[in-house]
DNA sequence: TCAACGCATTGACTTTGCTCAATGAAGGCA
DNA sequence: TGCCTTCATTGAGCAAAGTCAATGCGTTGA
């Protein structure tokens, strides 16, 4: 992993168009702790459990939220992407791993020195806040993705999120009015973890959609969506 | 619903041992501006998308979140149990409805003067902070129940996460070390919305649970459940 | 008391998805 | 270049769950 050194002026507030509205001085303040890293894909940022005493944004790339089960697997239970916060201000310790599906750069700042700022400035603390709102709001949207009975459904709701989660990011190419590409960050297997499915039933699932003409595959990790 | 008059004293602190942390002026003016209200059973608080200006917290029984579907259906995307937060702060309108499931008792909050206390209170808005956050963990575990492939486990998963979030609730009956009796508080319709599945399925889910004697249906809303 | 209703359950049948196994396609490395 | 690994795909058979329909059961209300 590799720790870019900053960038003189706003890296902080240009890179999270979230805090555009945080004070000056406390912008400042935050540019001055805050750690620009680069992560391969499938390099390891925290596992669960660890003294991860950081918090932070990611601004590019998609991240792999995972549980390791009991019996020893790995469980995908959610995706981070451009925009998204992680760590646990005034908490414990994660409550799973942090891994880098692709090439990703993230904003991080100990947990120390961010949780003061948060007590002194109740602008930013204010739109912490509201992130963790956004946040509990799309888990509800999510659960109601999973409760689709069937694997098409849910691939379908999943490849819409990832739409709408991936309006601001790079990840989408060729943005027409009726047509839309889409990159999949994750292989089929953890598709399939995440929508309770096993990666044949994903593979049969896509291609039976393709079939259906709601989407055409690229490649394996590259879909056109059509009809929004 | 009727709109119980405040005791004197301490009603909010003693209701909600999360504010216990909170300085005695500011839980003196929470006092003030909160308001008992109880629901009947079935009894609807709020719509989604209404100017739904009150956020608060369930004392006592289940409020059922659900979200009207496109086609009109409604999908239950959620339970509130005692102890729980609802209402938007700082934000806009909610995006789901709430519905009584039993008879249930809140303890509500105008949004603007709640606003306006948190705003003066940072262990308040500490407080409220690390409640949203305990949210979104529970709604990544829940969605690890979601993942799982079969019905059968999914149920297991949600029966666990129903005796885990009343522990401290009146639904647990005879909390032996062996057994645990506990009311599910809503009917087999929406425990299937919830977990994605069919009513029939989760009936022979049930059913197949008991069969394996690890669990046992006193009324279809009451089963005991061994091997804890 | 009896009828009507809502809900849970059960059965028979169909569809879906999981399991196991094999094949194909792409990228890394000697 | 050719091998090897990894991942996606496909096929066949079986188990799980959805669908449709009917039955029970407790409650409500006339």
């Amino acid at each position: 992993m590799s720790v870019v050194p900053k960038k003189t002026g706003t890296c902080v507030s240009s890179m999270i168009p979230e805090l555009a509205h945080v004070p000056d001085d406390i912008l400042a303040e935050l540019n001055q702790i805050c750690q620009v890293r680069k992560l391969d894909a499938g390099q390891v940022l925290t596992d669960a459990g660890d003294a991860f005493d950081t918090v932070g944004f990611v601004t590019d790339g998609i991240l792999r939220m995972q549980k390791t089960l009991p019996d020893g697997r790995q469980h995908v239970v959610g995706l981070l992407v451009p925009g998204d916060m992680f760590g646990r201000v005034f908490d414990g310790p994660m409550q799973f791993a942090l891994e880098a599906a692709i090439e990703s750069t993230l904003l991080t700042f100990r947990r120390g020195p961010f949780e003061a700022l948060l007590s002194r400035s109740p602008a930013l603390d204010r739109i912490i806040l509201l992130q963790f709102l956004t946040e509990i709001d799309r888990s509800r949207d999510w659960m109601i993705v999973l409760s689709n009975p069937r694997v098409r459904g849910r691939l379908a709701g999943f490849l819409l999120t990832l739409c709408s989660r991936f309006q601001t990011a790079e990840n989408l190419f060729g943005t027409t009015n009726w047509r839309l590409t889409i990159r999949i960050p994750i292989s089929r297997a953890d598709v399939a973890h995440l929508l309770g499915a096993r990666p044949e039933s994903i593979s049969r699932a896509f291609h039976a959609l393709a079939d259906d003409g709601l989407l055409e595959i690229i490649r394996p990790d590259l879909v056109a969506i059509d009809s929004l």
